[in-house]
DNA sequence: CGTCGCATTGATATCGCTCAAATCCGGTGG
DNA sequence: CCACCGGATTTGAGCGATATCAATGCGACG
């Protein structure tokens, strides 16, 4: 969803590669020389800290680029490892360059996409910022919501939603049970449904 | 720092305009008609939760664009607030959309501007992704390192840089107490000052 | 069948939040 | 010059939510 490609981007600058799950795709400080279409699977982007404890930057899903600071930077910033196997479209820095030069439609389409990654980051240092656990559960089925009632189609495992939700697994699972001990929340085959929300006000 | 001006752009397209501290620059849902460029002063971005809890999603800075989702969406999605005295350029969206079609340069540029601020917004994130507020302070200071030696030039308020850790400015004056305790951290007029990181690992 | 990773739940410790109070500092008005 | 005020800063005490450690079940996969 985050990043439609424009019609025939992928098939004239992109030669297409596969990972299985597990590969990195390419690993901070490397130099960067692509920037990726996802075409099939998911891609998890990670920065490790000091202590060995890795931060998973963003979770990029099929239909979405990544990497696209490739373009203005001459290093990658973080780490990408296929969470499943994948197929990618593997987009020449410069190429890309150059055709964001020569064509404007080309080029407000790329911004769109990068735009609307922006938006999405910003929701989602909005959502980090809130202080307990079913608050940041609730901002993520309001704002992720796809269909007529507030809910979130599960990708990846639980336990990759709790780091993108700055939780640990064992208190994602506790909150989302209790959420449904509370009537707020139903869980079905992969979907997370907001039933009502208390304390509107 | 975030972006620097294209020559000519905030003379060209801008019309100038000042606020003074507290004044509301733009609120959320309303149409968004323009592109802001802060010239001189701080201002904060925010949303409302429902609590009436509310998240600085972003504070900019002198020389930095803000609200530039207004080139995609035909609304803001956050409420801007003078936190100074401030003086911005205001940049018709319609028009700096035909200067991006008309000049390469120009949009490669503005491109350049965005996808640091995409940047920033991920580094946000994974700090905000710690689970500790010392390691929190410390990211801020490696990653927003200036000089010679990770450092950090205060903005504002602790308070607001309390806001933007996802912390409360309780807890932030104690962390910084204990980590000039710990000899791990020096304040100087403004100024913090990483000196050794413990258990580097 | 054994192994591995995810999901789930329990027990406990800890860190940060909350409420509270004292101090400092700049500005403002008498 | 001084009293006062509001906001920022700082520190204390206690509580609660979340992290941590631990154990179990389960399904996939070889």
């Amino acid at each position: 969803m985050n990043g439609v490609a424009p019609p025939g981007l992928v098939e004239s600058l992109a030669s297409r590669r596969a990972y299985v799950k597990g590969d990195e795709i390419f690993r901070a400080n490397a130099e960067a020389r692509h920037v990726f279409y996802l075409v099939r699977g998911r891609v998890v982007l990670r920065r490790y800290g000091r202590g060995g404890e890795d931060v998973v930057i963003h979770a990029a899903q099929a239909g979405e680029f990544f990497a696209e600071a490739s373009l203005h930077s001459g290093r990658y910033h973080c780490t990408a490892m296929a969470a499943t196997d994948v197929e990618v479209a593997c987009l020449d820095a410069s190429a890309l360059a150059s055709k964001l030069r020569s064509d404007p439609d080309f080029a407000m389409a790329w911004l769109a996409i990068v735009s609307r990654q922006l938006r999405g980051a910003r929701a989602r240092i909005e959502r980090l910022s809130l202080r307990n656990a079913a608050d940041r559960v609730r901002h993520l089925l309001i704002t992720e919501a796809q269909g007529d009632r507030p809910s979130y189609a599960l990708r990846g495992t639980l336990r990759e939603l709790a780091g993108e939700l700055g939780l640990t697994h064992e208190t994602l699972y506790r909150t989302l049970a209790a959420m449904e001990r509370d009537g707020t929340l139903m869980r079905r085959d992969g979907m997370l449904v907001l039933l009502r929300s208390p304390a509107l006000g």
